[in-house]
DNA sequence: AGCTATTTATAAGC
DNA sequence: TGCTTATAAATAGCT
């Protein structure tokens, strides 16, 4: 419909393409309203142009008809539609909430609180509970220091060995040194006392037996604050 | 464009105008495809007939307009899109379901289990908690004792004064009763002795001390359970 | 953006 | 729905 027929393909010229698009994007857009006028459809139109520009027409609002088309398209194809992600998402979310304040509830009356709708046999069960808990706790705890105490006597008893072994060694150099003083004094007659003052007058000693050893010991705590 | 001029409003014949439907319907689709084509442009059309029926045209894939066209209203409008919605609902479920985990691994801890990763200190702080929640719980529970028991005795109270009030009546109705066995017997003379007999040989006696009230109370319990 | 020759769409009728 | 046709509308090419 113009000065001459035209095949459908894209135009070349990017400025006639451009004039065609503003003409014909009118013209489809009154076209649509006129159909959705005269025989009361639900029409929604959504044109990109090349330059990424948006154009669209709704005859109602654009959401609530790609939400209708997601459905009818969802139920054809036995497909999640955007909408019905949307509810299964919010039910979760309920869900989840709900399951969280159901635990903040039972953590707050493992602590203590919000205890004023229990009854009594609630209350000596959940003491019962707690007191376990604190049994667990307790024994938690007093594994961690027994095994630290463990495991500094073992080092303690290690440099303990090793003490020994230099106290030996010392005393062989020591005994060594003094042979060695004797030979020089043989050697040198009485020709001077400089290196006879040199000597070290000292004799290492060491306690032998495992009762001088560090040994700790888990002292049993007190009774402490579970006193009513 | 044809025998005559229309004006358009929505036609009121169902025929004509489910017949004008499919005559424009066609003639959009058409029209939108040809512009898709010769303008290089992404469109996309949803048409639904009165009737609900869906019919469609998309350049490309509907989704993927949708999609486009989701994201550009929403920058533009600031608006949540459907899209957008799903993946606002993803990352509420995702935040709650992690709260969920942690206030999970917080209670298995209050009851004493899943300790191994805490520290000393942290096994210090949490028997400090245990040890008030205990606490709190116990002192909750004989708070509710405590109100059943002052409960119990302000009702026993109310009877035994009940009690004593029946006690004085039936007195001066056993008082009332000799009275008038006596005057029966004076009018009668010695004429039988039948009356006498069903006198009721019971006098009633009541302990007016508050002594002898019944008075509960709690005794304090036993330590139990905490001992290590 | 406006004009207009021409093509296209379509209203009315069957 | 499909076909026909007169006519209204849309628009290609040009300015």
């Amino acid at each position: 419909m113009g000065r001459g027929k035209i095949v459908i393909r894209k135009i070349d010229n990017l400025t006639s393409r451009q004039v065609t698009f503003s003409k014909r994007r009118n013209g489809l857009l009154k076209k649509a309203k006129e159909l959705s006028i005269l025989c009361d459809a639900e029409v929604g139109l959504i044109v990109f142009s090349s330059t990424g520009r948006l154009h669209e027409f709704a005859s109602s609002r654009m959401k609530s008809i790609i939400d209708r088309y997601n459905n009818t398209k969802g139920e054809q194809h036995q497909v999640l539609s955007t909408i019905s992600e949307v509810k299964f998402w919010q039910r979760e979310a309920a869900s989840l909430r709900q399951q969280l304040q159901d635990l903040h509830k039972s953590n707050r009356r493992l602590i203590g609180e919000e205890l004023s709708d229990l009854s009594v046999k609630d209350l000596q069960g959940l003491e019962k509970r707690v007191e376990m808990s604190l049994c667990s706790i307790r024994k938690t705890k007093e594994k961690i220091l027994r095994d630290e105490i463990a495991e500094l006597n073992r080092k303690g008893y290690l440099v303990h060995n090793e003490n020994i072994e230099l106290h030996k060694k010392a005393n062989l150099v020591y005994q060594e040194n003094i042979e060695l003083n004797n030979k020089v004094q043989e050697a040198s007659g009485s020709s001077g006392g400089t290196t006879k003052a040199s000597i070290i007058p000292f004799v290492f000693t060491v306690a032998e037996d495992e009762e001088e050893l560090v040994h700790l010991q888990l002292c049993h705590p007190q009774q402490q604050g579970d006193r009513t």
